[in-house]
DNA sequence: ATGAATGCAAAAACTTTGCATGACG
DNA sequence: CGTCATGCAAAGTTTTTGCATTCAT
């Protein structure tokens, strides 16, 4: 359960940061701006202020449960950390957000940061684009 | 010079558009702010306003003249774009910025785009990092 | 009980916009 | 000269912060 993921992060296990987690792992939409966490949660029947919303998605972050994306677009998605990582493809017209994975772009990041002398930390690649329409 | 590049975008060569072209061309960092463009206008000794510079970049940014990108950090960087695509290595100590370009990453990520028939209109790669202390 | 977390409102940071004035072609 | 661009200030967005109150342990 979500507890102990709070409780592992040295967070206390409050109301807000369990709804919040919840959410964020039954959500359709994985990848979330504040905003839509708040109304969400709002819509659901739950008191809770977007400042708190921030700062428990400030802390889980901190804490490797979620992970902040700034796409294109001057604002923040939030999404669950999955231990894995990925990169995005971005619509850019619906805002729909695939995740994949591709060793070979991996292997090759780490080539070029040794040629730089650099240490990667993170990374985040994001393709922008359209997906293909598949009229029958 | 730059003047036809401001005519070609369809805009009025006026002293604003030019001084801030001018200081993109010879910015030993070319990843700026737009604040950071204001204030080094203005040390300058240049009368300008920020809201000018926000709407001189936006249209640059439509002319593809600059490219505005979304580090980490929530605000946006300007660059003189080039032509040439090319991807980023930011230093999340100094805020460093190096360019790279790296045609098996390019070419692994149209097949990416293939495989989930998506149509890339644009691209960012971002690695975040250190570059390795050079101790003598 | 006590220290941490929340809500609220205010502020901060970044960006856009309305409008009167001024400059380009 | 007419139109487009600018400056200024105001407003819009997104995110952070201060403080009194509430809650978890």
């Amino acid at each position: 359960m979500e507890n102990s993921d709070i409780k592992n992060a040295g967070l206390k296990v409050t109301l807000p940061r369990m709804k919040i987690l919840e959410l964020l792992e039954s959500s359709d939409d994985r990848h979330l701006k504040a905003e839509d966490i708040f109304k969400m949660l709002l819509d659901s029947g739950e008191e809770i202020a977007l400042a708190t919303v921030y700062r428990v998605l400030t802390q889980f972050e901190a804490a490797g449960l979620v992970e902040r994306h700034h796409f294109d677009g001057g604002h923040a998605v939030f999404e669950l950390s999955d231990g894995t990582h990925h990169d995005h493809l971005v619509d850019i017209e619906s805002g729909n957000v695939v995740e994949f994975y591709d060793e070979k772009i991996e292997h090759r990041q780490k080539e070029i940061a040794r040629k730089y002398g650099f240490t990667i930390t993170e990374h985040t690649m994001v393709l922008y684009g359209r997906f293909d329409k598949i009229d029958k």
